[in-house]
DNA sequence: CCGCATCCTAGGCGATACTG
DNA sequence: CAGTATCGCCTAGGATGCGG
């Protein structure tokens, strides 16, 4: 099997390779987003309603047993969102800041993504358990 | 909408703070592993061919134009695989060490839900590209 | 209320050298 | 060939304080 003769594995790994530069294809990027630690809760979240920054905030820290988010990471995630075009800002124009994220229609396209890959981790959550505890052991 | 009102999305949050020790849910820990650098690409290329350890370094040294993958981290990352029940470990039991490594049946189902994904980001990648470089404009 | 700058820590990842 | 051990880098993420 040599790469020669698979150009569709070396077309996915090329994209892989790339890193989220401008004009890099987005695939890595994008999947990255489904490992790190805020981007894919923040995503579950604004998929049920449009929130503020702050309200966002509260929201991730109700809902994470552990830790709150920080205000620098909560920032630096929803800018990286707003530039892959998942997520919209709109900012108030009044004296005090008012800034409402909401998903995009992309944002809701990936969002049912997510959501069918966490369909499919519960459905085999069984079997991955039980491997881990036979490997534990 | 408060977290009482919402059960869906804590049950999920509360998925999503585990960490992957032996009972946690596995959500989380599994969707990390679509982010990190090589078990994606692991899973790609096991999913065409069972290789030994050497044979898969060489792949994916091939197929990775930037920088091949060090010995450690290809055992830590098949162990991981393993560990989670995606990856099956052949050892065999001659003179010399020949290991091979191929994908369980819950490694192929993982691995066509990665296929669907990548489908869909490529689906959109027009779409998210523009939208990257409007934001870096 | 929102975001930025600064400093700090933990962990992923890599290079190298060494065992069976 | 497969795996382990040690070292060091780099970056995601967090704490805190300031500015608009």
């Amino acid at each position: 099997m040599t790469l020669r003769s698979n150009p569709g594995l070396a077309a996915l790994a090329a994209e892989m390779e790339t890193h989220g530069a401008t004009r890099d294809a987005p695939t890595r990027s994008v999947m990255a987003l489904l490992g790190d630690r805020w981007s894919t809760l923040i995503m579950l979240v604004l998929a049920e309603t449009t929130l503020r920054h702050s309200e966002l905030k509260a929201t991730l820290e109700k809902l994470s047993s552990e830790q709150a988010i920080s205000q620098k990471i909560l920032t630096e995630k929803l800018r990286r969102l707003e530039r892959d075009g998942f997520v919209a800002r709109i900012a108030g124009n009044g004296p005090t800041p008012m800034v409402n994220y909401e998903l995009t229609d992309l944002g809701r396209g990936f969002h049912k993504q997510i959501r069918r890959l966490i369909g499919w981790i519960n459905d085999n959550a069984e079997t991955i358990l039980s491997s881990r505890m036979e490997a534990d052991a």
